[in-house]
DNA sequence: TATTGTTATACTCTATAACTATA
DNA sequence: TATAGTTATAGAGTATAACAATA
């Protein structure tokens, strides 16, 4: 790669060589990546009020409908107790639903509005069409390449 | 973490599938990929009494003798004022010293301490060997074309 | 004027514990 | 007793604005 042979000593280096060796450590440069890809689609969905997570959840709930906010957290890796603003600014703005259900009265039965369903399709497309830039220097193979390399990283006892 | 129980389910068998449509997305895939080798690095630095934070930055000190924290902030990619806290807790661990600098009384020229130096060598050696466990699945090629392929992401106009 | 380190502040994400109402 | 949703809270990470000392 890169390796920005200068010969100078710190005072002058470009920006980015200080992390040098950090870089060759794969959760850091997964990071950087990442830290990349959330900004700009951060950018992407605040222009339909939504943010990742509220994103996330929205998606969820118009791929399964009637899916409960602990499945939501399941599916999402996180808590419980953290889809609740989650769910209260999906249905404030009037993208989702809860809907109590007969056979068990403890928990929602999650559905995305028309206007939700029309915001998930807007932002995924916005998101594609953006990924699309970010992704341009890589062939469809490449990406299909990354994408099957990371899923194959898993947590390890 | 673990689901133990089971065989029951509403639309799919899976307990993990009810993203899939979000798994498709680039950024979403880097993004669960990334949180479990942060979880897992936090793990292991927490055993050298480190946070990802404060390790990155121990690196770069130890790579780069007086540098100072803006220095550290864009090479991190973080707000000078969030170096602060870091560095105090460097300092106060012992791992590192602020140095005056005789032509630029503004600045700190940030060394890292003989303690430093071990608990960097030996978090880095722990680190490697965790990956080394992490990535099992993949092959040395693999695991470079990985990398090539993450570097290759920038961030975007 | 511009820059370095600093303080204060705030917002998001994340994690835990405890409560309620149901089952 | 066990589970779903909720509340409260706390810790990190991250971001901006403003200030003092120095350049």
């Amino acid at each position: 790669m890169v390796e920005a042979s200068k010969t100078q000593s710190k005072s002058t280096a470009e920006e980015g060589g200080l992390d040098a060796s950090l870089r060759s450590i794969l959760g850091y440069t997964v990071k950087r990546t990442s830290n990349i890809l959330q900004a700009d689609a951060a950018g992407v969905l605040d222009r339909f009020g939504l943010r990742i997570t509220t994103f996330s959840a929205l998606v969820v709930i118009c791929d399964h409908p009637d899916v409960t906010q602990s499945q939501i957290a399941a599916a999402l890796n996180m808590e419980r107790s953290n889809t609740v603003l989650i769910i209260d600014a999906l249905e404030q703005a009037g993208l989702i639903g809860r809907h109590r259900v007969p056979t068990d009265r403890r928990s929602y039965a999650l559905r995305a509005t028309l206007e939700g369903m029309k915001i998930r399709d807007a932002a995924v497309r916005a998101l594609a069409e953006r990924e699309e830039v970010m992704l341009h220097d890589l062939s469809q193979e490449e990406r299909a390449t990354l994408m099957a390399l990371l899923v194959r990283i898993r947590a390890q006892p």
